[in-house]
Order: structure tokens, then sequence, then C-alpha cells
DNA sequence: GTGAAAGCGCTAACAT
DNA sequence: ATGTTAGCGCTTTCAC
């Protein structure tokens, strides 16, 4: 195959012990080898072979990501930052796109302890018993990224999910809306769903607006279908409304869509505000307010939290990251 | 650390070669003691190290996927393809995403093939004669997604951009338009630019209208703020512009936000058409008439000719993959 | 059907 | 300053 430590030592008369000090910058040996040594490493073409590495150190470089499928640039934000993080700290990243279902889950978990990762991102998914119990097992460190568990001692970085719902209620509240109306994403969703429901409703009650069935629309997902189907279902459930508060970019898009192929104009009749500020929120029509979430941010800090385990040891906590309202042109202050 | 082979044995009371042995499926133990270990194994919750076969088998298991900083949801398409045929293959994917700029692709390429990983899929960048000969010394396997090299033997698997685009333009004429404008991306863009801007110029030729230097508007990129920048730039050397062959989806929304902030209706006004099918251009208002490309077939398709390479040692084809008319509502027939 | 032992490419004592 | 050697956890001859 390719060169071994073992031709570059043949090479240039020198013991691998030497060559291996050279590579890895320890003491022991005098500038002169250490020149000829490279020279021989350089015209080999040498190239360490980070397997054999791998299997001494016990430290393979290496981190597994776990995303369940999801809006694309929510992942590739979130990956952005973890690998900007792994990266300055010299190690790679596995992704494993696991299904929504969640079988494939357990599957990734096993192939990345099989490959004895370092440790675990596991994200926007619901931590399962299985798969904590697993994991422990295996002594793998892992976070929780845009997800927490209520079940088990793992350090997790999100927002405050029913904290950014509360502020986007109340931002309408405050433009002058009362009549308010939601469209919340799954409700059986505890990590996402729940809270975000659970917020908006408390800003209506602190603003002693009321607030009762008819101003939600429970949708199956987070996606652009369920902003289409879910504002008719809103007007027909709740006709005077006019400001929603959709529970997901993708999610308002869709109601952007909607409104527009029913002749509602957005802001000047209804007033739409999101969540998530992907990248598509400013190329919308008209540019999209929404809750904006740190996301390349929160990757990083939870790569980062990985490798705080590795050199201490210990679990540090967990990070409740900033949410801001960005103010773009889907809301409009009511007279 | 966790356990070993060696503890599975000790446990079973046979050797470890017999554990290997079961571990693979080989022959050579009785039904009896494939019993006994495989209750061991579970007892202990023992996981092979993938590091260590690695070691012996020089196969990981793992390919390394090279991407420049693009618009997320075409990265996701091909990676969710790549990943697809990876995890039926048996093997998970390291990704890297490498600046525009290209100087930290050299340090990627080290990594991966220090990591010796099986394969490398090189994405949407362009094939440069250093990164060629690293890879090439290392001897590991490379295919090119979304993009090609005119100057290495390198198999590749992209649409036609020259035909791609040709297709664009000949739909927009076929519809009767006449006065027709290009936003082109970058020029200077060898695999995705000129040969774009090629096929719509011929597609004009081939129809006898006059396309000449005002028809076309070069962007330095192919981003929303492209499109928004682009469409003012060609309405003004081109005021008579009925319709708009955009190089990318991205400057399609930026032209249709563009259109939407002057008054121009599309497609009542002004039609236009796209290139790639994101997932965004069916959420655009109207909805984007577009160029598909298969993106994730196409991730696919690179991933499998990586492990056809493994298993044949031969260099397959390159593979040319079929693009289609997206039809949405921004393009409208023209009396 | 099963075991002993060599060795994958490297690092880390331990010598010298 | 440099070399020798024992593994890391596994697969794979080669014996029996």
């Amino acid at each position: 195959m390719s060169y071994t430590i073992k031709d570059v030592a043949k090479e240039a008369n020198v013991s691998i012990a030497t060559v291996s000090r050279i590579l890895n910058g320890q003491a022991g040996y005098s500038e002169k080898t250490k020149i000829k040594v490279m020279k021989v490493i350089e015209e080999l073409g040498y190239s360490p072979n980070a397997v054999a590495r791998g299997l001494i150190n016990k430290r393979t470089h290496t981190i597994g990501v776990l995303f369940p499928k999801l809006s694309s640039s929510l992942v590739t934000d979130l990956l952005d930052g973890i690998e900007k993080a792994a990266n300055d700290n010299g190690s790679s990243v596995i992704v494993c796109h696991t299904e929504s279902n969640g079988k494939k889950t357990m599957n990734y978990l096993q192939l990345l302890i099989e490959k004895r990762v370092d440790g675990i991102v596991f994200a926007s998914e619901v931590l399962k018993e299985e798969y904590y119990q697993y994991v422990k097992k295996a002594k793998v460190p892992i976070v929780l990224l845009s997800t927490e568990s209520y079940a088990f001692p793992v350090p997790y970085v999100k927002v405050n999910d029913f904290h950014a719902a509360y502020t986007a209620a109340k931002y309408l509240i405050d433009k002058g809306h009362t009549e308010i109306g939601m469209i919340s994403g799954n409700k059986e969703d505890i990590v996402a769903g729940k809270p975000r429901i659970d917020g908006f409703r408390k800003a209506m009650a602190d603003s002693r607006i009321v607030c009762e069935e008819r101003n939600i629309v429970n949708s199956s997902g987070f996606g652009f279908r369920d902003g289409i189907v879910g504002l008719p279902k809103l007007i027909e459930q709740f006709p005077s409304v006019t400001a929603i508060f959709a529970a997901s970019d993708e999610i308002a898009m869709g109601v952007l869509s909607s409104a527009y192929q029913q002749g509602i104009k957005v802001p000047e009749e209804l007033s739409v505000i999101g969540f998530d500020n992907l990248d598509l929120a400013e190329m919308t029509i008209p540019p999209l307010t929404t809750i904006g979430q740190p996301l390349v941010k929160m990757g990083e800090v939870a790569a980062q939290i990985l490798f705080k385990i590795f050199e201490t040891g210990e679990i540090p906590e967990s990070r409740i990251m900033p949410h801001k309202v960005v103010e773009r042109l889907s809301v409009k202050e009511r007279a």
C-alpha cells in the first residue's frame, strides 16, 4: 500500500522511534536528523496513518453527528458550527442523517461507537432511553443540540423555546395586535412543539388577551405544507385574525404562499412572524420577521462542550442560547 | 476502556480466533460455541473496534466528502444521496466544508488521507492540479460531483450544464418570448458559469434571436444578492425584456424579490426560470419554474462509483445525469 | 472445530 | 540523541 513509518526510518537510517518523535514534535533528536527525516518524508510522500494512531491513543479525532431529516438550512447551519469547532480542535465529523421514524438511529449509534468516535452530537431528536443507555454503556461523551432531555443527565445546547415563543407573541402584541393566531407545529413534540405553544399562551394571558382553541392550529409537522394547509384552517376557525405566529419559518413561508393565493396582503392585512431565521427568511416576499436562533454558534458550542469533556472528563453545564427578534417586513404595526 | 475481543474470549472460554470467526460469519465453530459466545457479547455489551479492524483490513468503511460553501439545500440533497449510498454499502461519511477560497481544501484532503478514507467525493469545486496529484499519489479513489475535470482522468457525475441552459432558454422561446435576458452567475466559473452562458447563447442563435451583450448580466456569484442586484441592471441595459433565465434558483429568488419591490408582476409582466430546483423553488411566490437536477440521485451515483472502484479497481465511466424542466408558475406564455 | 502466534502501523516506555 | 521492544484490538495463517 502506501509508505509506513518503517519505510521512512529505513530510508533515513534512523529508528522508527525517532521518526515518530519528529512527527509528534517531541524532544529527543538533533536538528540534523530532523531535516534528514523530513526530507525523506517529503520525497516519499509519506502520510502518517491515523488509524494506527487511533488504535494506540484511543482518540480518533472524529466526532459523530446525528440529525433527523430537517429543513436543510437549519441542518447546514448547525453542522457548519459543529464542523468549525471540530476543525479548530483538529477533528473531523461523521454525519448521520436518521430517518424521522428513528429506527435508523440505533444503527447509527452503534456504527459510531464501533468506529470509536470521541464523542457524539445528538441533534434535534428526542433522546430515548435506549439510546442513552447504549451510549452510556459505551462511555462515549454525548451532547444534545437543539433538543434536551428531561430524564437523563446529558448536557444540551438550545434556545429556550418557551421563552422564544413568548417573545414572538409579545412582539405581535406590542405591535398592537390582539387577534393573534398560531400555527403550532406538532404539539406532541415535547421539545419544540409543546413549549412554543405554551409560550404563546402565556404571552397572551399576561396581556389579558383571550386565547382559546380557535387561536391555534396544530399541524402535524413544521414544514411548508403545514403552513399552506394551516392558514385556511386558522382563518376558518378564527376569521378576525390579524397576526400569526408560525412555529417555524417553513410554516411561515407556507402561510405567505397561502395568503398570496387567497389575495390576502402581508403585512397589510395579515402580519406573520416565523421561528428559526433560516437563510430563506430574508428571501421571502415580503422578507420574514422571525425569531432568530444563533444556529452556527449553537453547533459550535455543542462541539466545544464535547471537547471540554475530553479534556476535563467532567460534564459541563448546559447552555441556553439567546434568541432574538429579527425584524423584517412581514409584521405591520396596527393602528 | 471498553471490552475487547480478549475479554469476550476469556469469558466464553474460547480463543480470540473463534470469537473473531463468529463475529465475521466465517466457518469454523459449532453452533454451541456460537451461542455461548454471542451470549457473552450480549452480556458484556461488547462492541468490536472498527479502528483495529481498519488497521488490518486496510478498509475504514468511511468516505470523505469535500464541499465548498454552497446553497444549503443543494449541499443537503447531494449529501443525502451520498449518505444513502454509503449506508447501503456499510460505510459512513466524513464531511468537510471547504472555504470558497480553496486554501482549506488541501488541508482537508490531507486529513482525509491520513484517516485512510476509502475514497473521496469531491463536489462542486474545480479539481486543481495540486489536489489531483496529491490524491493520486495517495492512491485514494476519487470522484467528482457536480463538477468535472478537463485535465485529469477522474470520473464525474453531473448534468450537462450547456445542454441544461439550452433547455431553459428554449423553454422560454417556446413560450413565445423573444426578448430574453440572462443573469448568469460567474462567467469565470468554467464548470457552472461559462457552459450555462454558452448554452443560453446557442439556444438563442438556433432560434435566430439576436443575443448581444445587453441580454446578459454577469454577476459575481450564484446567490440571492446577485439576483437582487442583477435585475435592475438587466432592465436598465435591456428594457424590453419579458423573460429571464437565472443561472441558479437563488438568483431567481433575488429576481423575484427585486421585481416585487419594483412592482413588476411575475409572471404577468416578467417570466422567470431558474436552475437547480432547490427545495425552496416550490415555496416562492409565485412557485418557481426551473431546471431540475436529480441532486439526491447524483450524490448516490457518485458514491456508488466509489464503491465500484473499490470492488473492481477500475475507473468506471462518468455519468451525465438528466435534467428536466420543472414547470411551476413563474413563466407565462406570451400571446 | 479450535487455538497459538504473527503482524497491521504506530506510540511509549525503557534502554543505551 | 537514538534504538529496542512491547503492545493497541483485531484478522489470519498455520497447526492440531
